[in-house]
DNA sequence: AATTTTACTTGCAAATTGCAAGTGCAAATG
DNA sequence: CATTTGCACTTGCAATTTGCAAGTAAAATT
């Protein structure tokens, strides 16, 4: 650890350009799969993808569960930690909405969300644990 | 830019280990010039300092400013758009505060705050671009 | 005039990233 | 039931980035 501050402990974890993003896939995208996330537009390359998860696995941010239809594939979800980063991602979502030209379909759809931001976020987080609640982990 | 994505387009702006800890100290540390950054506890490296301060302002998220002790000095400031950040960093402080140890000065610094979040960094933001004004950039 | 302060730059080794190809197990197919 | 395909990685290697130590140049202090 470089120090006691918060801000910096986090960004221990997820200071990079890829972690936040599998916890997007996972939490905005309905991915959940090693092969879901090789998908996303930003083109992750497989072994750093394999290093993320593993460093998100480490930090309880994520954890593996069994995939119902398959014993090859490995279900990623959040963990209630994970999830906890929704409001984080969120900010950054308004922050650069704000600030780049951004598509217009997810304007809309964050522009509800605005309006009601902290109603927003805890249906969503809901929604996740629910979720997470159903499934068994991969131990 | 790897993708339209609003989340991925910001982490391709501060998605690193050092970024952030700049506007931080901007921000919440009272902290202006190279000198006051090298200080902080993470301790960056000189010409990783240089790096991120060149792209930071490149993004327009800080500018440099006339220091009004010395010549010798260069005064950073967050810009509006570096400033609208702080909501970011917020949520960033109370997920880690509830999932790491956090030194209980910070914790009790942030526990006012958070029961009236969206007044707090209304607040901060304020003061910030009140003395955003009041100085001359360095063009 | 000489020293110190401030904001950097430079050189180089070490670590991280990114690309391409390969591996191993599970499941589907012939 | 043998073979191919799908899925989740691993490995090797080149390129980029990081981190440390030392150096530089202008301004301020002594």
């Amino acid at each position: 650890m470089r120090s006691e501050c918060p801000i910096s402990c986090s960004l221990e974890i997820f200071g990079d350009k890829w972690s936040l993003l599998i916890v997007r896939d996972l939490m905005l995208h309905q991915k959940s799969t090693y092969g879901d996330f090789l998908k996303s537009a930003e083109g992750i390359a497989t072994n750093i993808l394999a290093a993320r998860l593993q460093a998100l696995e480490e930090n309880k941010i994520i954890e593996k569960r069994e995939h119902p239809d398959s014993k090859a594939k490995v279900l990623y979800r959040l963990t209630h930690k994970g999830i906890d980063l929704l409001p984080i991602l969120f900010e950054i979502h308004l922050w650069a909405e704000k600030y780049f030209t951004i598509p217009e379909e997810l304007k809309e759809m964050v522009n509800d969300a605005k309006k009601n931001k902290e109603t927003a976020i805890k249906t969503i987080t809901e929604q996740l644990k629910k979720q997470l609640e159903e499934e068994k982990s991969i131990v």
